[in-house]
DNA sequence: CGAATAGTTGAAACTAATCAAGTAAAGTGG
DNA sequence: CCACTTTACTTGATTAGTTTCAACTATTCG
């Protein structure tokens, strides 16, 4: 049972984005084995880049599951303040609550496929039920991480932080650490959220942002020409920046 | 082992009072109908007020639900910041993990009985993963709002909001509003927490905390004499200052 | 090419952190 | 029971980091 367990988690977090950009693009993929529970009663929704599919205090009496692209949610102040509070690739789940409404808006980061299961439906499924929970305790995780960073983290600290999420199997609690030092530690990272929808993300402005980037391309961390394909030199340095080691 | 650490909770006990209106005291307590599954393979704790129940790091491989207390989740940065992430009451969940190993420390803010569920066993009980997955999606819901305060609410903001939550049946979704306005809408609440615990939960310093408590004070809003024993005026008045009404 | 959008950079203002001193309450030992 | 220590909280002065305001640059799109 518990090597069921672990094995599936091990080959869950080793696993390679199957596809070109589509995720891993914003570094949350997860793309590990995704049951593919019964598609009765399931819609599917094949949407653009930027649009939205539910607002916050929408009816959600649905369960949505991405199977590709990424989708953002965020919640809003009465007086307009912003904060994007989680970003999600495939295989995450969002739209259920407790009460019957939405507490959060989500929109589409990248053109992206979305399956949504009537909330009865999904929790008649045992199979989707256990994808459910499983994808709930992982989101649960990156949730405290972004407490963190959000609570305790400085302007840099924040970018590097959100940067290293962008490289595919580092950053995370198996990151490879200063061990693979040595030899050439580069990534290409292409960045798809703008300068304002990052700093919502991390509780920053949007011209904190952009000096934190800057200074880290001063100081050679980084290097970028068009602002969204940014140019890791050295991945634990960066990783030396979020102030998580 | 798990004897051990019940007799030396019992024997510890003694030194506090054990009050019984524990769970809301933290205005955290949904003290709804709990299922309470099949007992089998389940260990109870009885623990003490700030006693650690889980380490980061540690390994996670059981499910935990607060029958009765307190229990704050919390990060520490290897340079010593912490992060209080979660607090959490009667019927909440703990100790679950994708990787087997546990994200955050875990310890009791008052005195706290716990069941333990082995994971296996936690795994094969409808009746708990019907709870697990119930909790998860409200503990989902707190985690957000509480991002929401830690990204963009400033510091009387954020107390406000923390005080609020310890108003029983005010400050979140179903807050009376207004309407309630006219009669005498005043509440006492028991803060549990020390103003450093608050700042590290508010991502404030104990300061801060300090001197938004007695701007609070000052402006009529609250009154106290003994620090842990407040009492809110009109509680709408408080809601105004949360950032959220 | 001009307009619009996104990003960068600088200077000033402001909020919260830090440093430091002082007060209040609780616990300890004579 | 009282001085003494410890812990928790408060308050003030100063500093640091981020926001705000503003101007400017680069890129994208009709």
């Amino acid at each position: 049972m518990s090597l069921d367990v672990a094995s599936l988690a091990h080959s869950m977090r080793d696993r390679l984005p199957p596809k070109h950009d589509a995720g891993w693009t914003l570094g949350i993929s997860r793309p590990e084995a995704m049951a593919e529970p019964a598609e009765k009663a399931a819609r599917h929704l094949d949407l653009p880049a930027r649009q939205t599919i539910l607002d916050e205090g929408d009816e959600a009496r649905s369960l949505h599951v991405i199977l590709e692209g990424s989708v953002m949610l965020s919640k809003l102040l009465p007086d307009g303040r912003r904060q994007i509070i989680e970003l999600l690739g495939p295989g995450d789940v969002f739209g259920l609550c407790i009460n019957r409404l939405s507490d959060v808006t989500a929109e589409t980061v990248l053109p992206s496929r979305i399956v949504v299961y009537d909330r009865a439906v999904a929790e008649s499924s045992p199979s989707l039920q256990r994808l459910v929970a499983d994808r709930m305790k992982a989101q649960i995780c990156a949730l405290h991480d972004h407490a963190m960073l959000l609570g305790r983290k400085n302007a840099v600290e924040r970018v590097a932080t959100f940067l290293m999420r962008l490289v595919p199997n580092r950053g995370g609690q198996g990151c490879a650490g200063p061990l693979a030092a040595g030899k050439a530690d580069q990534a290409q990272v292409h960045v798809t959220l703008t300068r304002q929808e990052i700093a919502d993300y991390l509780g920053l402005t949007l011209e904190t942002v952009s000096r934190a980037f800057s200074l880290l391309k001063r100081q050679g961390v980084l290097a970028y020409g068009r602002h969204d394909d940014v140019t890791i030199g050295n991945v634990c340095r960066l990783c030396q920046c979020t102030g998580s080691h």
